[in-house]
Order: structure tokens, then sequence, then C-alpha cells
DNA sequence: AATAAATGCAATCTAATGGTTGCTCTTTCC
DNA sequence: GGAAAGAGCAACCATTAGATTGCATTTATT
């Protein structure tokens, strides 16, 4: 049988979600996947809003596992982490699993459930 | 050479990420795919907000294309719309794929681009 | 040692979000 | 025809989110 969704697990997925919600973070997580680990002064610089708020945007990405930091002399240096987008993926491969199974029973094609 | 991501195409994904960020609506999206087709009532029953919230969640996920509504006499069916869901993972893969391409490059294990 | 660069921390502001209640309207059922 | 069910609409409210400014702190540079 399919694997269930536990509220618990819908309550950990949607700040993953959430965090790639905001056009802002967005364009961070995108930035990043071309540009390579990158200083906040750094990152600021392309962005239209100021450095505090990318900082918030950062400290939110990577509560979602979506980037990590590591810290260098004064520069804290940020890269994008790939497990938390194979996370959001595989979540997304969940529902649709469940979508298919849930057609498929309804067309009568699976009954041995 | 692989698609960019262009400003527009970030603001036309982020609603859709958005819209699956929050507990409330991403519930919604997983009941969907198992109960097949229900009323607003109906899916309001399972949950603890009120029926006028379930409203505003299904407009909102309807928005960004994850599920749509038939009018069938006084109710309004409400199921999932599988293209959304696809669109969001075609994003990631698209994140994912550049993301390699530049763990390549960066390797220098491909230098034709 | 003095200055500049990179960042953190805190207070603050505005607008959006998620939710509610109350009322109306349409459709179904008896 | 009258009651009840299913929804829509509108006003309203509290909290959060996104962003800013100002100042302090740490590290590098000259």
């Amino acid at each position: 049988m399919v694997s269930r969704f536990t509220a618990a697990s819908i309550r950990s997925a949607a700040p993953l979600f959430s965090a790639m919600g905001d056009p802002t973070r967005l364009s961070l997580v995108v930035h990043l996947t071309t540009s390579g680990p990158e200083s906040i002064s750094s990152l600021s610089e392309g962005s239209n809003v100021s450095r505090q708020a990318i900082t918030k945007h950062l400290r939110i990405l990577g509560d979602a596992g979506l980037v990590r930091s590591s810290r260098h002399g004064r520069e804290h240096i940020w890269q994008l982490d790939p497990s938390g987008l194979a996370t959001a993926r595989r979540y997304l491969d969940r529902i649709d699993a469940q979508w298919d199974a849930a057609i498929s029973r309804l067309r009568g094609h699976v009954e041995d459930e």
C-alpha cells in the first residue's frame, strides 16, 4: 500500500514549499544554482531589497533545508543544499503516486489493495 | 544549453509553491488525492476551520492551477488538477538540472557550453 | 592603530494572510 | 410553498511576513 500522509508530514512539508513560495527567496535559490557559493553582501547586490532582508530570507531557506552556510573570516558563505530540493521532489512524487492510485481505483483497474 | 530562469518564470512559479506552503491547503490537496471530487461542505467537515476559510483556500489553490471546480446544482465540486502538480515538479526538475550543470562545470568535467 | 568591510541585532512599520461572523441567495427536498 | 442545505459575499480582526533604518560587533586591510 502506498504510504499515507500524516498530519505531521504535512506540517513538516509546508514550510519547505512556503520557503520557495516567496519570489525573492525563489530567486535566491535559482541564483545559487548557477553562481555557486556566495556571501550575503554579494547576494544582496543583485537584489533590490536590503542586505538585512536577504539575511532573513536566507535564514528561512536554511530552516527549510534548501541552503546552508559556512563562515569564512568575516563572511558568511551560502550555498544550495540539494537535500532540501530532493525532499520537495519526493513529496510531490508521493502526492502524484497517490493521485494515480486513486485514479486507477476509480476506473476499476486496480482492486487488490 | 539549459533554459534560463527568467524573472517572469520565478514570479509565476512562486504562487504555486506558496499555495502548497500553507498546511491547511496542503492538507486539502493531499485529501483530494485520495477522496476524489468533493463539495466544499464535505471538505470543511474534515477540517477544523470554517467553510468560508476552506472556500478561500480552494480559491488560492485554484489560481495556482492545483485544483479546479465544477458546479452541480447547488454544490461546487472540487477536484485535483494534476497539471499544477506537474508544473511544480517540472520547476524543481529544472532547478535540479541547473544545479547539476553548475556542479559539473565547477569540477571541470564540462567545458562545452 | 585606524579605517573599512561584512554581518548581526533590535525596533519599527505596512501590508498581506488566515481566520471569523453575519447575512443573502439559490437550489433541493418534503 | 416552505424549510433546509450549499455557497457566496462583505466586513472585520489578529497575527505574521516582508521590509526598512539605525547601531553594535567582528574581522580584514593599510
